[in-house]
Formats: structure tokens, sequence, C-alpha cells
DNA sequence: TGAATTGCAACAAACGTTTGCAAGATTTTT
DNA sequence: AAAAATCTTGCAAACGTTTGTTGCAATTCA
């Protein structure tokens, strides 16, 4: 209790505790070179201040940041926002990692303008380490910046030849599993709703075409290329059944979030799911079991791929020149199919 | 070009240019101290290796962090996960809003052991100030720290005799507003889904129950009281309404996750909605119309929620003692009731 | 008992900036 | 042409830590 907050800076508290202020530093940091005795003395002595010394100070002299960045590049379109739900569920198992770790996260939510909106937060000292949620289309940017700062990693597409270090799901493979059970559910005229701008849907996208012509529909799908938001979705989505003269009858979504906007589209304009259409959305999100019909869905562990992203970051900060992971995709059947 | 990277800190890009470290310091800063010619050509320099300035040393310096901690106290249920939709809305509105006023976003996921938890970001120097979002069970040490350290702005209840600054809706009108609602379309047996320990809801089930006496339905409120996260919500709901003799025709729930979830269970025991029972949630987050039916809510005005928190936190950063702000809610009437 | 070892704490130099002050160079004024 | 005013830059002291080195006592050893 006392004067709680007198204490401003550990030269203070020395001069309190009639020592220097190297010792009150090792004090706290639980030093053997300091006699038990005072160490403790030092330490009640913070405790009754209420004394915590600087990090910022304390990061400086040791080199390090102690926080990591956290950065939701929206490369081709502004309008999506940080609080889509994919962004977001990623988001929170990263905090809790790296709270874990003893780091703490920078958050920014970045529109790349000029090319160096990436080395502008690496190179201010901010952070120990960059996670990138997305590569949006900024890959080759990323790459050049990967070449010389080690401590990057990013989710997203693992693309041939590409250098910086990434987790993501087996893209393809997702799209392939999401088609092949849309055929096998009987499925006759497909779709694809999504913007092969971003190097994942577009894997996705190849994978459902590849798995589509080799089981001899050739160009059964139709596209529905927009960018598709949490808001900008459903109407697009909606005009786009209205003007189409032959609705199909198996969409396989970019995302949950457009699978979501579907089922509502589909639903007002009449259309049963998944009698009249079937859907297979992309994530397994957590609100996927909880629309009306449950979705299906290509499911990516969410969980592990934090996991692996805090992981990977963390021996590359510790020198290792880590390799790509990708995640093995796996189809979530629902009532949406 | 050239050897981008090497220049580490402003001391050996002085020696690039000839000058001193103060001269570049100025220069970056595009003090017009420097002379016009040199300020151009040490830019140039810089831009040229890519270089920038140190944050850390400079906020330490300048003894500001440039970063607020976004804290996310979880008192009383540690299950309940960042994720939540609610806490993401506003964490998205936050991000922008801070970042456009030149601030970073440390963002934390706190459960609050020991009554120190709120202290340790704030004296550790590493925040400007804190934007709390949500009081969960923790009024009281909020209030105290609130005494001796401005910079601090909530998420929540406005609750007579409190310290801190707030920022919230008038959650005893917005329960008002839901029960009117509910039972000006033909409700007559009510039922409460929430958990009061939270402050906010205790305001909302408290108008909730005011209106339903005024009206003269006093002990028609059924409660379940769980404490109810994304996760959880389901199958307590299930489970109350399996066991529940009389259903209730008229629901207000807490939440729009927790309204999400009654409408699921609902639809699954074969209630329809709105016909059989009718149901309110709270907050009009993204998904509230994307449901089915869509959801009948009162409205939190997130984004002038956000605006105001960062307001009134940069107001106080600047010494103001500001008051707290209570947002008008607003009834939202879609197809759930 | 004198020498060698150990334990403890103080000193001071970093970490990379910013900025008040002072000094040298240039221009303006009288 | 000398004095005053103005520009431009360098110097050095902060900001609050951590940590290698040094010095002094107290202990152990021969």
């Amino acid at each position: 209790m006392a004067d709680g907050g007198r204490v401003r800076n550990i030269t203070e508290l020395a001069k309190l505790a009639g020592v220097s202020a190297g010792t009150v530093s090792r004090a706290l940091a639980d030093s053997t070179l300091i006699a038990k005795a005072t160490r403790e003395r030092i330490q009640a002595i913070a405790r009754e201040h209420d004394f915590r010394p600087n990090v910022m100070a304390r990061n400086l002299r040791i080199k390090r940041a102690g926080a990591i960045g956290v950065l939701i590049p929206l490369g081709h379109e502004t309008g999506q926002h940080i609080s889509d739900p994919f962004f977001i569920t990623l988001l929170g198992q990263l905090a809790d990692a790296l709270t874990e770790r003893g780091h703490d996260l920078l958050l920014s939510r970045v529109i790349p303008t000029d090319p160096s909106w990436l080395n502008a937060v690496v190179d201010s000292g901010r952070v120990d380490g960059v996670i990138l949620i997305g590569q949006s289309d900024q890959s080759a940017v990323i790459d050049r910046l990967a070449e010389r700062y080690l401590p990057l990693v990013a989710w997203g597409a693992n693309l041939t030849g590409q250098v910086h270090c990434s987790v993501g799901s087996d893209n393809r493979k997702g799209g392939a599993l999401a088609m092949q059970h849309l055929i096998e559910r009987g499925a006759r005229r497909f779709a694809f709703f999504g913007d092969p701008i971003a190097p994942e849907i577009a894997e996705r996208l190849e994978g459902a075409r590849s798995t589509l012509t080799a089981a001899g529909f050739g160009d059964a799908l139709s596209l529905l290329p927009a960018h598709l938001t949490a808001e900008t979705a459903h109407p697009a989505i909606s005009a786009w059944l209205a003007e189409t003269s032959d609705i199909p009858d198996g969409i396989f979504a970019a995302s949950d979030v457009i699978a979501m906007s579907a089922l509502r589209a589909l639903a007002e304009q009449g259309y049963n799911v998944p009698s009249d259409v079937r859907i297979v959305g992309y994530d397994d999100l957590a609100f996927a079991n909880q629309t009306m019909p449950p979705l299906t869905t290509i499911r990516q562990d969410l969980v592990a791929g934090a996991a692996h992203l805090v992981d990977l970051l963390f021996r590359r900060i510790g020198g290792e020149k880590t390799d790509s992971v990708v995640l093995e995709p796996k189809l979530i059947t629902r009532g949406s199919s």
C-alpha cells in the first residue's frame, strides 16, 4: 500500500533500498548474483510500491521487442473487414498461443498501398516477428522481404517456388474433396462462388475443376468470381441467382461465409437445400453447424494451424530456416448436401 | 537499392551522410531547423537504404508507447473465447480507429487471477492507454485503478457510483424495448436467456423485468441463467427446452449469439419461429440478418461505440476527465418475432 | 598467518533515439 | 566595415533498463 505508484523507475527504488540500480535490476530478475536476503528485501519493496520495470527500456537494452506483429493484408479489396469470422477465429487462437509464449500481439489491419507496407512494420523494430493472416495478392512482396527477414510466416497457400514460409491446408485437395462429394450426391450442374485472385481460392478452384473434368463433367462449372465478403456476398449471390437461367444443383463456396450467404439467398428465392441445391463450404468455422441446414464444408484445422504458425515463427526467430506446412483438409458432411 | 538493410541505426546513416546523428534525426522528422538541401539529401539516403528509425528507442526517449492496450477480461468464465463475434466486431472497429490515430493495438486476452492483472499491463509502460472490452465481474478492480490512472475506458455498463469511464448502450432501456416488443407481438409466457453476473446482462434483465411487471405479467418470466458462450449456448438451451414443461412463447436472449443458438435449438425440436415462439436478441451483429428467420434484435451501434471509446481515451490521454457515454439502443424488427 | 578463493554489490557502458544548448558560418542591418 | 541577427549543424545529456567488469570483504586453504 503506502504511496502506491510513487516509484517511477529502478533508480528510485534503488535509492529507497539503499543499493545501486544494477542490484535492483538483478534482484527483480531473481539473479543469484545478489544475496538472497537483499534480493527478497528489494522484491518486497517493489511489491509494496507496486513497481514494475519499464518494458520498453528493457526491450531496448535486450534488443528484443516482446511482441509479434499480426498483420491482415487487405490487398485486393479494402472492403474486406477485420471482422471476417475466418480472420478472427485464427486471431483468437494466435492471441492465446502468443501470450502463452510471453509475447504480446500487435494487431494491424493493413491496406498495402506502396510495396513497403511490410518493411515498415518489420524495420521499425517494434516486433520480433510477423505473422501474416493471408497473403492477399501480395505474395511477391512477401517473398522479397522473406529473402532477408527470417522471422516471418504466413497463413495461406504454398505456391511452387514460394520463398516465404506458409501454413495452410491443401487447397487443391480441399477443392477436389468438395467437388467429389457434390458429384456423389448427384449434382450435375456445378457452380463455384469465390474470387480466384487470392492464391488460396485459385487453388481450391483448380482442385474443383480437375475433379470435374476427371469425372467427365468438363464444362459444367459456372463461376461467380466476385470478391465476396460477409457484407457483399448476399446481394451478389441473390443477383446472380436471379439472372442465371439454369440454376446449378451443386454449389461449392470458397468459404463458409459465402456458403452461408448462399444458403440464405437460395432460401429467399424458394429453393430447398439440399433437395434442390447442394452446397459445400470451406473452413468449418464455428457457425457452420449453426446454420439451417447445417453446412457441409471442408474443414481447415485452424487450431492446429495457429499452433503451427507460432511454432514455426519462434523456430525462425531462433534462426532455423523452416519449411512450409500443408495441413490435410477434411470433408465434414452435414445437412446442406 | 544498393545494400538494402545495411544501415542499422541513425548513427550509421549519419556517418554515411557525413553529418551528426542529431542532424539525421531532425532531417527524418522533416524539421525546418535543418537546411532544406541537407534534409532532402539525408531523406534520400534513408530511402535508398530502406532505413526506418527504431520505434522503441524513439518511444523511450519521447516517453510514449505508441500503442493502446485492448484487453478482454474473461472474469467469470475462462471458456469464453476471444473469437466471440461481439468482441471481434468491436475489436475490428477499434483496430481501424486506432491505426487512424497512429497507434498500434496491443491485444491481450486476460484471465484475471490475482487483482493486479490490470496494473501489470498499465505499469509496464508498454501502452499509452487501455481499452477494456467488457467489465466482466471486475468492475471493482477497474474502479480502483481508474482512481489513479486516467487513460482507461471500458465498454460496458455504466453503474451508479462507477468511477471508471465507460461506453455502452442503455441496457435497461434495451431490455425494456425487447420485452415491450414481445408483449406487443402477443407473447404471454416469457423467458430470459443470459447470465446476469455481468453487469450489462443484469441491467438488460432488470429492464425486461420492470416492463413485464408494469404490463401486469409480474412473474411470467422464466430464467436460463447459465453462462452462455457461442459454444455452450446450444446444448444448454436444448436441454432447457427439453426439460421445461411450459415452453415460453416470447424469448429475450441477452445476446445475438444466444439468440442464434436458441433459433437452432427450437427448430430442431420442431417449434416454429415466430409463430410458436418469438425471439428477440441483443447486439445486432452482422450475422443477425443472416439467420433463418432473420433475427429481431436490440441494436447497439458498435461503430459509434468504438468511435466513442477511442475519442474518450485520447481525450483522457490528453488529461481531460471525461464522462461516460450511454448510447441509445434501438429495436430492429425482423422475422424472428 | 599469509595467500587464494569466493560472494556480494557498485560502477559504468551500452541499447537507439530526441532535443536543449552552444558554436560556427552566413546574411542582414546600421 | 563592424555589429547584430539569423541559419545551420554538432555536442552531449537524457529516457530506463541490463550486464560485463571491478573492487572490497569475508571465507577457505596451505
